[in-house]
DNA sequence: GCCAACGTTGGC
DNA sequence: GCCAACGTTGGC
């Protein structure tokens, strides 16, 4: 999916994450999301800091995007269709599901007419840009990690561009890339 | 509700 | 650029 999107207004995870995440009454949950640097890289969600993940238009991804994914939990930003593909950088949600606006604008690439606004089709989550990767951890780097052998990203077949992560895997990759959780 | 045709994703 | 693996569409 070469999504578009636009710009809105190793470590374990940290005692206040748990509290945080404590407060909601669920357990932080993990994701990672594909994107194509050319569509929406990481340079520009750094400088965006704060983005609404639109465009995605997969029925499977959708629902984790509605029901599943949830403020406090943390994204995997991969690069797809790139060289190298890798993932490059880490982000939260900052907003859980709502209606995916760019559904509704005709001019949109992504303009979909079947989707009423009083009862959507199609959302986003609101995510926010924690940081890049000390070194980006390549597709290439994970298919040698015995750890990650099970990873959603590198099934054969697999193009889910919203997938859920074990907590397992997010802490490999992590540890990986040298970056530590922040929040 | 089956399934062939078509379109897309995304690694290679 | 190729094409395998999917997902979707639409005729029947």
């Amino acid at each position: 999916m070469a999504t578009v999107r636009r710009t809105k207004p190793a470590a374990r995870p940290s005692a206040a994450a748990a509290t945080a995440t404590a407060a909601a009454g669920r357990q932080r949950r993990y994701w990672l999301f594909k994107s194509e640097p050319e569509s929406y890289g990481f340079d520009r969600f750094e400088r965006d800091r704060r983005t609404f993940w639109s465009g995605v238009r997969n029925y499977q991804a959708r629902n984790l995007l509605r029901d599943e994914i949830q403020p406090g939990d943390g994204v995997l930003f991969y690069h797809s269709n790139s060289d190298p593909m890798a993932i490059v950088g880490i982000a939260k949600v900052v907003k859980a599901g709502y209606p995916d606006p760019t559904a509704f604008e005709p001019k949109n690439d992504y303009y979909d007419p079947d989707s009423d606004p009083s009862d959507p089709t199609w959302f986003v989550v609101d995510i926010e840009c924690i940081g890049r990767m000390r070194e980006p951890v390549t597709r290439d780097r994970c298919k040698q990690e015995a750890a990650l052998a099970d990873m959603l990203l590198l099934a054969r077949g697999s193009r889910l561009s919203v997938q859920p992560v074990t907590p397992s895997e997010w802490n490999t990759i992590l540890r990986l890339g040298g970056q530590q959780e922040t929040w």
